[in-house]
DNA sequence: TTCCTAGGCCC
DNA sequence: GTACGGGCCTAGGAAA
């Protein structure tokens, strides 16, 4: 175990699982608890290499080689082998070796390739194609796989690979990373620097919140979960009661088969719903439509199926149950209260029996949805998981944060996804604070609006930015004051606002509209773009600029430097990169800032989660006012091109579903 | 198993 | 003349 005399050290570490978190379960998939290291693997640029099991010997040459600031040490994907490091015992926050990660690189340099990792960057930023037999781990764990159950009873992971296969990767992947760096490297000078150093250091701030976690009231989650599953048991017995026996028609190597469904209806399978609408005479109206394909084509794809989308159940529906589906959703009623009024507004308004078929349905799927995707996870994925004096069930959830995983250069969430949990149902309330702690969301008001603004350069929007500027666009539109601007109309702009942001046209915006109980002929539609257009002109022309930019370089650059690289068919999109992107890039400045002032000035305080325009902070009482504080102001600093960013604050003390404004609780940080 | 489709939540 | 943006997760179904 020689130290290695090159001052660049590319490591790379393996693995027996890919989660390091442990709740002490196996999981569905039937892996391991708690993934740990078992091997590693270093390569210098004077070409030394070398190949360690894990040991307390070859970790002690380790956290010296971490801990030499004459270092740098480079990983593909840093956050990953430096979390699995913390689980040695590494004080990976306080690294003295500098840290690059090529992962990142790329991903700021080759932004909207498919793929980053080291097989793709070999042969694209390398140019080398000999890399087939590169997944020998993954071939062996396929040809091994079921053997490997039968004598052990689990799946085998890495390192129940044979350690010649392992070494001779590993080896490789220390080498490759080494080339891919040199050249990413002088790549990422010429273009980003900035922008990359941000997204370095950024990598701590994300491992710290991904150790550290959200605090879950499981007993809560437990509850909740089983109302749902009496809720869904009620809405089951009606539908089964309502509609069975029904015919099912699926197919099979491209020939129908009517199938009789006797005992089960189920709301989950369009082919039961199909079955239970011609059961009770319902004809079909709507199909789907067919989805753009992920990435790079204008292929599309699907489409044609019978749709019972929430927006067709509504339209199979007479107008007074219509109404309580909207209303539903707008407010988040619990199941109990929808199911009663269905029920009223059946009788009520004297309608058919069979118009309980699509409220029902919908209603089963969204708690379904509850179960599945949040309690379950909520009750069986923390970690130290204990009863508290108050006698309820608590432990913490560790999301993962991915802040290279969109190509706008937002963070996205997964594990579970904490950015998409719906505001107004039940999995909130399972969300709290750490004892003594409260829970600030620090959010930016507007943030995607102001830089649109910025970017199109009208005077009238930019002069209302700060009150209301759905409102003043509605004003354009409908030639009258803002006084006299119903809510409606509002409604409306706000709609057209975010419509052309996205890159919609008139047909796509008068149809989301309708979709929105506002209904729009295209015709309307055209009108009311026509005129936005005639009224912001600055609009159209920005959008155009955006795009003969694409056309000349291939890329359009935001204000920090991050390019979007997109084939120039889709410039309508790049409006939205911008704004998007521009934002999230200000809200990681923002991050990466208050994270570090944190840690300067050891502060129990802690950033929990981030929510693309928000970022959240757990705090103690004791600090709460002095970091709550600096937070904003680190956030409204980074103000640019004159465009004041303000923030709003709003604080949860019990529940995320009881978070509210500062003020309601007697104070304020401005 | 794996892949695709549909549906639905967030900003 | 044309185009709603970016994510994540789940269940069901069809082909292998």
């Amino acid at each position: 175990m020689v130290y290695p005399k090159g001052s660049i050290v590319v490591l790379d570490t393996e693995t027996n699982g890919l989660n390091p978190f442990s709740n002490g379960k196996i999981d569905q998939k039937g892996n391991l608890p708690g993934a740990r290291i078992f091997c590693f693997a270093y390569f210098t640029e004077l070409g030394e290499y070398g190949f360690m099991m894990k040991t307390s010997r070859s970790l002690a040459w380790l956290k010296r080689l971490l801990n030499d600031k004459r270092k740098t040490v480079v990983f593909q994907n840093a956050k990953f082998d430096l979390e699995l490091l913390y689980f040695e015992g590494f004080d990976v926050l306080n690294l003295k070796a500098h840290i690059d990660d090529t992962m990142i690189m790329s991903k700021v340099v080759r932004s909207t390739a498919p793929a980053h990792d080291l097989i793709t960057l070999s042969k694209q930023v390398l140019g080398k194609y000999d890399t087939d037999d590169k997944d020998e781990i993954v071939i062996w764990l396929k040809e091994h796989g079921n053997e490997f159950k039968k004598l052990h009873g689990r799946k085998p992971n890495f390192s129940d690979v044979p350690i010649e296969i392992v070494k001779r990767r590993v080896l490789w992947d220390v080498e490759t990373t080494f080339y891919v760096y040199s050249k990413l490297k002088s790549m990422v000078e010429e273009t980003c620097p900035e922008l990359y150093e941000t997204e370095r250091r950024l990598i701590f701030a994300c491992i710290d919140l991904e150790l550290y976690g959200v605090k879950i009231d499981i007993s809560r989650a437990k509850e909740l979960r089983a109302q749902a599953i009496k809720d869904l048991t009620a809405i089951q017995n009606d539908l089964d009661k309502l509609v069975l026996p029904i015919q099912v028609t699926r197919k099979k190597k491209g020939i129908e088969i009517v199938e009789q469904i006797t005992d089960k209806f189920n709301p989950g399978s369009g082919q039961h719903v199909a079955g239970a609408f011609n059961k009770l005479g319902i004809p079909l109206l709507y199909k789907t439509k067919p989805k753009k394909s992920k990435k790079g084509s204008d292929k599309k794809s699907g489409g044609g199926n019978w749709s019972f989308d929430e927006y067709a159940m509504i339209r199979y529906v007479s107008k007074p149950l219509a109404g309580v589906i909207r209303d539903s959703g707008e407010d988040g009623w619990p199941a109990s209260k929808f199911y009663d009024e269905v029920y009223r507004v059946i009788e009520e308004y004297d309608l058919d029996e069979q118009e309980l078929l699509p409220p029902l349905i919908l209603k089963y799927r969204q708690v379904q949805k509850m179960i599945s995707t949040y309690y379950d996870h909520l009750i069986n994925d923390c970690t130290d998981t204990h009863v508290e004096s108050s006698g309820r069930e608590v432990g913490i959830l560790h999301c993962k944060f991915n802040a290279q995983e969109c190509m706008t250069g937002r963070f996205s969430s997964s594990q579970i996804n904490l950015q998409n949990i719906p505001r107004l149902l039940g999995p909130r309330e399972c969300f709290i604070p750490r004892k003594g702690r409260r829970n600030y969301h620090l959010d930016y008001d507007q943030v995607e609006m102001r830089f649109f603004v910025h970017f199109s350069g009208d005077q009238t929007m930019a002069a209302a930015i700060d009150e209301d500027i759905h409102r003043t666009v509605a004003a354009e539109i409908y030639d009258k004051p803002k006084e006299e601007v119903t809510s409606e109309q509002r409604k409306r702009a706000k709609g057209t606002n975010f419509g052309i942001i996205y890159g919609a046209g008139a047909a796509t915006i008068a149809e989301t509209l309708t979709k929105k109980g506002l209904p729009t002929s295209t015709q309307e539609g055209m009108q009311v773009t026509g005129k936005y257009h005639r009224k912001f002109p600055s609009v159209r022309r920005t959008t155009k600029a955006f795009g003969s930019e694409l056309k000349e370089y291939g890329y359009v650059t935001n204000p920090f430097g991050r390019r979007y690289h997109i084939p120039t068919q889709f410039s309508y999109k790049m409006l939205n990169y911008m704004c998007q992107g521009t934002s999230a890039d200000l809200m990681k400045r923002a991050m990466v800032e208050v994270w570090e002032w944190l840690r300067a000035t050891n502060k129990i305080s802690r950033i929990i989660l981030t929510v693309h325009d928000e970022i959240v902070l757990e705090c103690p009482r004791t600090e709460e006012l002095e970091v709550v504080t600096k937070a904003i102001e680190i956030m409204e600093e980074l103000e640019m091109f004159n465009i004041p960013m303000t923030v709003s604050v709003d604080v949860v003390t019990k529940r995320w579903s009881e978070k509210v404004k500062p003020s309601s609780l007697g104070f304020s940080f401005k």
